[in-house]
RNA sequence: GGGCCGUUAGCUCAAUUGGUAGAGCUGCGGACUUUUAAUCCGUAGGUUCUGGGUUCGAGCCCCAGGCGGCCCA
């Protein structure tokens, strides 16, 4: 007898322990639990579809072999109910009864089918006297036994199980189930779309020797091999401006980006990304094709350019969305006018002014950002373009043609958030290199958020970067933007800190 | 990082001022050959997140911690 022995069966909680002697029942009389094959003719949606429209009480003739995992059970002293659930949420009706099956094996299905387990059922085709499509079972087995209970089908599993625990979220709710497919159609809309118009895929390296093309801290781990720390990629940019360097002119990727920061409703330490690049395109031409990429994923998903979210309300999508500039709509918010020759001194007073705490050491650029954000960014509900930021905090977007001091790039906002941003990129080597090197001075002053230089990538551009448009797009945001869920229900299985 | 709220049966939740921890569903036993979250009768199920403290007595009050949610930075 020792205290460290794993937890006996005598120890479970009641259910757990009934459902595991259940499971050694099978196995002493000579039913395998968990059988490798089972004779399954038809999914349970390939018997809808066939006998859509039986009246009641009718018998096909047609003999099937079906399995679900059981969901709900009605069982009387000789007839038996079952409804029968397979992945996508189709269900179907199992009837046993005694004179078809036989005593001994309903008595067995009373005794060892529990809520939750999957079964195989052998029998014809019917609808019962109440008009329930149902298979009428000549023979049952297990498929394969659930050793824990469900969560209770008709109340809400509250979130955090939800997540800890997706696949119980997955068998219990259908808009789980349905968040997925919408996940999995909307990335293949976007590749669609990319295909349509000639864009080749790629798939960039996450371990990276140096960190860029976004200003984030990094994950940061070791390779043994190397005798040195390697870097998750925060942002695939720097890479994907190489391809175009190399002549692959349209380029996307759909990958993982890290960053080593907190979560909350819209941010997640790893995220989906989507970037893509286009040789001869500006800033202007990419917010069009960013559009049409969104619009084409709704169209591709719900039918629609005008979506229902989660809660039920409408999201219009359609049409040319509104632009406004980051200086033009902020003086309007402040009623001030702001431009880039705006002193810092003055941006801090309008922070204090309007009760915003911000860092005392923020330059022009980011106070114009942050009040942007506060005062304008979040309260924008309908997809909006806001063009023309601070260069200082562009440092990879190219000068603005003819305004000075704002550089070429605009971020779409969706309901509040940042969907995407979209730059005419920086492809002058000399002024890169000198963007970079004050990255690297504001990283010597302790911003650990700020760029690294990156002499490679620099050498790259030395070669010649033809003028391009570049756009990055949250992948699990445009899920957002096209569902109004959280981040975290778009993810399927979020980080969560272990039990 | 700060503030607030939560954490109780397999699941969802109660518990008055600090005084024997309850309900529904689930489970278990029984009845029932047309049910639809079946119904009816009976019954079991608890380290109240963890560790300290106050008290005759703590699910409840105090301290520290874990996990989660919301708001703020």
């Amino acid at each position: 007898m020792t205290d460290e022995a794993p937890a006996q069966p005598d120890d479970l909680p009641e259910q757990l322990r009934i459902r595991r002697e259940k499971r050694a029942r099978l196995l002493d009389e000579g039913f395998d639990p968990y059988p490798v094959e089972l004779p399954r003719t038809h999914t349970l949606a390939e018997i809808r579809r066939a006998h859509s429209d039986l009246p009641p009480d009718t018998s096909t003739g047609e003999v099937v072999g079906i399995t679900g995992r059981v969901m709900f059970v009605r069982n009387t002293g000789k007839l038996c109910f079952a409804t029968l659930v397979e992945g996508d949420g189709t269900e179907l009706q199992a009837m046993l009864s005694l004179n078809n099956v036989g005593s001994d094996s309903l008595s067995a299905w009373k005794a060892d089918v529990d809520l939750g387990d999957h079964v195989f059922v052998h029998g014809e085709v019917i609808t019962s006297r109440r008009g329930e499509l149902s298979v009428l079972a000549d023979e049952w087995r297990m498929a394969a036994k659930s050793l824990r209970p469900l969560p209770v089908a008709h109340k809400a599993l509250n979130e955090e199980t939800r997540i800890r625990q997706r696949y119980v979220d997955l068998i219990l709710r259908p808009q789980a189930r349905d968040t997925v497919r919408t996940r999995a159609g909307v990335t293949r809309a976007l590749r669609d779309s990319f295909h349509e118009r000639g864009f080749i895929e790629v798939e960039t390296p996450m371990l990276q020797t140096l960190h860029g093309g976004a200003t984030a801290r990094p994950f940061v781990t070791h390779s043994n091999a190397m005798g040195m720390d390697l870097y998750l990629r925060i942002a695939p940019e720097l890479f994907l401006k190489r391809c175009v360097v190399g002549g692959i002119e349209k380029v996307f990727e759909i990958n993982r980006n890290f960053r080593n920061e907190g979560s909350d409703s819209s941010h997640s330490p790893e995220f989906a990304m989507l970037e893509f690049y286009q040789a001869y395109a500006t800033y202007d031409s990419m917010a069009v094709l960013t559009r049409e990429l969104v619009q084409e994923a709704a169209d591709a998903v719900f039918g629609t350019r005008e979506v229902t979210l989660a809660d039920g309300t409408p999201y219009d999508l359609s049409g040319e969305w509104t632009s406004l500039t980051m200086y033009g709509s902020l003086s309007d918010a402040l009623g001030e006018e702001i431009t880039p020759n705006t002193p810092a001194e003055a941006l801090h007073k309008h922070a204090e002014a309007r009760d915003l705490e911000v860092d005392p050491k923020l330059g022009h650029g980011k106070l114009v950002e942050e009040l942007w954000e506060h005062l304008v960014g979040q309260h924008l509900v309908a997809p909006t373009f806001v063009r023309d930021f601070p260069v200082e905090t562009s440092p990879l977007t190219r000068q603005h043609r003819t305004e000075p001091g704002v550089a070429e790039k605009w971020d779409l906002y969706v309901r509040g958030f940042e969907l995407a941003t979209g730059y005419s990129e920086l492809v002058d080597p000399v002024v890169e290199r000198e963007r970079l090197v004050d990255q690297a001075k504001l990283r010597a002053t302790g911003d650990d958020e700020a760029m690294r230089l990156d002499e490679d990538f620099l050498r790259a551009l030395e070669y010649g970067m033809p003028p391009s448009g570049g756009v990055g797009m949250g992948v699990d945001r445009l899920l957002m933007a096209l569902t109004g869920l959280g981040i975290r229900e778009t993810i399927l299985f979020p980080l969560v800190r272990p039990e």
